[in-house]
DNA sequence: TAATATTTTTAGATTTGTCTAAATTTTATT
DNA sequence: AATAAAATTTAGACAAATCTAAAAATATTA
């Protein structure tokens, strides 16, 4: 089944959505689309035609499995051009978003096998997100924010929430990237702000807002 | 000013076909773009509201400076995607063409500047066709066709006009790619096939109908 | 050059995706 | 439980891009 780029984006802020809350409704789906709930209902009549949505009047919707399976192919999509612009043509990550939302709805699957294999079939996108693979399995990692970790416990850097050019502008400040490795020294109860130790720098302290937003796993 | 999908498409082609034959009319254009008459007249309309057309009613019609300048960047993004297509990703030169008519509409000039480095700022695409600059500037090459070399004279391929399976198939057979050397030795009267001889290779024949498709420059 | 054929344009319809405004259903509050 | 508020859907409209069928303009030819 092959699916318009505006029932595309509709899949995928509804599967995002539906992460969150599990079921959705027409509101929050129209908040997130930037566009009126009467459009809304107009578009999720023809989901559920199509059979990708549990969907009863009055009552909120989800995506069924095809609906699922729809979705996490455009996510795959998604996560591995903004891998490609960032790694091969060297954007910044904060400006591969609103380009790669034109490039996922790009429809080859031969297209994607092969920037899969170029890229070297990464697992996580620029933020780290983990990227679907064909199959639309997600790859997990056990990961915590910076702000939940215990002292002097060894963690490296796995995703970034916010992914915004004023916290890009901050962490390229502090050095910090997907990979670097930190250690929390501090925690000060006044403002939550933490002394982290970043690899090869000296110590430095970050502010609960930007820590919150830094996910981390334990080294191996 | 920005154009639609649609748009885009229809000045690329009102572009080729002006190539050839100066004013365009609307049936070729029609038959060009496997649409009606009647749909080609509307876009027509839309196109000279824009001022992008020279158009009289009945008259015929081209694309003025705008028009032109337009195509010309839309022909630069298709060919920078043939060339990733076929250069990065490994596909057949034959396998690119639908691929890249997707890519080029979308809109970011950042994207194609980034993507012209990426790929070493080529001057020809995977078929030898120009690679227009920026500003629309296309690179020139003084080729002719294999089939009006003269004898022993060595050349080099630049562009193979027919661009289909069956074509890339013959030469993918004769191990004749963009760039490979060849000279002519001998004209057969008889077919006007022509016998020539490859670089590293032994002799052989090829049909007129493949020669003529062949364009080659001399070597300097 | 008058009749015929071809080309091109117009008129009006269709599809997709969107919208506003009004109606309906559900939820929350006295 | 009645009423108000909020959420959702329907009704009807619009713009873009297309189509068919018919009309108009141009070209061909007998």
């Amino acid at each position: 089944m092959s699916f318009t780029t505006s029932e595309e984006n509709y899949i995928k802020s509804i599967y995002h959505l539906q992460q969150e809350t599990g079921l959705v409704n027409t509101n929050s789906l129209a908040a997130e689309m930037q566009t009126r709930a009467a459009s809304v209902t107009d578009m999720l009549k023809k989901l559920k035609t199509k059979k990708l949505l549990q969907y009863e009047k009055y009552k909120g919707f989800k995506l069924n499995e095809a609906g699922k399976k729809a979705a996490l192919e455009v996510v795959r999509k998604h996560r591995l051009w903004e891998f490609f612009l960032v790694e091969k043509l060297k954007f910044d990550w904060d400006k591969v978003h609103s380009i790669a939302e034109d490039l996922e709805h790009i429809s080859s699957e031969e297209l994607i096998h092969r920037l899969d294999n170029f890229l070297g079939n990464p697992s996580f996108d620029p933020h780290g997100d983990p990227i679907p693979d064909k199959h639309g399995k997600i790859p997990v990692i056990n990961q915590q924010s910076l702000s939940d970790i215990p002292l002097k416990k060894p963690v490296t850097v796995s995703s970034v929430s916010n992914q915004t050019p004023q916290m890009l502008e901050m962490l390229k400040h502090y050095n910090i990237a997907l990979g670097t490795s930190i250690t929390v020294l501090k925690h000060f109860e006044f403002d939550g702000s933490l002394e982290v130790k970043v690899l090869k720098q000296s110590s430095c302290i970050i502010s609960e807002q930007v820590a919150k937003n830094v996910f981390v796993h334990y080294v191996n």
